[in-house]
DNA sequence: AACGCGGGGTA
DNA sequence: TACCCAGCGTT
């Protein structure tokens, strides 16, 4: 499935996009490394993350974790924290488990090719193609969202992103505009324009550096590209949380790695039925996700005995915490806002 | 090939 | 409200 396009000048549009990137791409604090490391940490938060959201998260981590072996040796507790409020949670996961794979497969060094890049955990074609590109120069798009409105546009090409051969077909065609040699800032100019300039609601065109060669552009096209088919549509989750109190202590867990907010903390879920009549307060809150729109119902629940208390936390391997307590900057967001409301 | 997975920004 | 974001793993 191989763009037919014969006669634009593929080449000249990729060495303008590259000119314009550097003088007008943006100066972040990933940009002036090629360590891998650093490079894999920073494609991985920013997997389905914008650059303003996520750029703090990034400091953060490389201050605590700056070098593989740190990561591989800290306790997933720390990373998952380190990740709070970025969401994907299996994408910190899959980090330390990486992390621990190059200690392992790879004798602590980091892969420095595409297919050794790949291998490991969490990482798919993009993130492979990213590393490899900018550390080691080899020439390989990577296709993210931004080189598929990018290129949709300057083409007019009405290839369903949705399409799951849309990587490999955009692929094709970032390839034959990749300046020779110049993989690693051919990649993050595309980047750079699909977010600063080409943006997916007004974009800037007329002061795109490609305005002259963009197809949808000149012929007023602009928002039909890029053609997705597909939509992401949530479905509903009603859940219960009790918040079991005596004193200024509460119960809290960790979560399995189930279907949402893995291995993040939460209240208990079910109470024994002589529990009920300590039932203060009730709230139920709505709260929408990407997958999923989240109907919580809220039951504060005041203990009077604290042998009661510690028995129900033992029995069913609560923790007993306190606001003080780490683990609760690990909770969910959702989670979090009823905690900061009544604690 | 289709689906599940967070949280936040924008219009 | 609808859509999007430096995607990936599972089934």
């Amino acid at each position: 499935m191989k763009p037919k396009k014969q006669n634009a000048d593929f080449l000249h549009v990729g060495e303008k996009l590259l000119a314009w990137y550097e003088i007008s791409g943006r100066d972040l604090p990933f940009r002036k490394t090629k360590d891998p490391y650093k490079i894999w940490i920073c494609e991985i938060i920013f997997q389905q993350t914008r650059i303003e959201q996520g750029l703090n998260h990034y400091k953060n981590f490389i201050k605590r974790f700056p070098d593989l072996e740190t990561l591989a040796n800290a306790d997933t507790d720390e990373v998952l924290l380190y990740w709070k409020g970025l969401g994907y949670y299996s994408r910190a996961l899959n980090l330390h488990k990486a992390a621990k794979q190059i200690i392992e497969d790879f004798n602590g060094k980091f892969p420095e090719n595409y297919d050794d890049i790949l291998k490991l955990k969490g990482v798919g074609k993009y993130t492979a193609a990213a590393i490899s590109s900018i550390c080691f120069n080899e020439k390989i798009p990577a296709v993210d969202g931004n080189f598929y409105r990018v290129l949709s546009r300057v083409f007019a090409d009405d290839f369903d992103i949705s399409n799951s051969k849309a990587f490999n077909y955009f692929s094709e065609l970032a390839l034959m505009m990749m300046p020779k040699n110049e993989a690693g800032h051919f990649n993050e100019a595309m980047m750079d324009l699909g977010s600063e300039i080409c943006k997916p609601k007004n974009p800037k065109c007329e002061i795109c550096p490609l305005n002259k060669n963009c197809i949808a552009f000149n012929t007023g096209n602009i928002q039909n590209f890029p053609v997705k088919s597909k939509k992401v549509k949530p479905t509903d989750l009603e859940l219960t949380y009790y918040f079991v109190e005596f004193k200024d202590r509460f119960l809290i867990r960790q979560r399995n790695d189930g279907f949402i907010w893995k291995k993040l903390y939460e209240f208990p879920t079910e109470i024994p039925d002589e529990f009920e009549n300590y039932i203060t307060h009730q709230k139920t809150v709505n709260h929408k996700l990407t997958h999923k729109n989240l109907t919580i119902h809220f039951y504060k629940v005041s203990l009077n005995s604290k042998k009661g208390f510690e028995e129900f936390a033992v029995k069913n391997g609560f923790r007993i915490s306190s606001q003080d307590d780490a683990a609760l900057k690990s909770f969910p967001k959702s989670l979090e806002n009823y905690l900061a409301e009544n604690v």
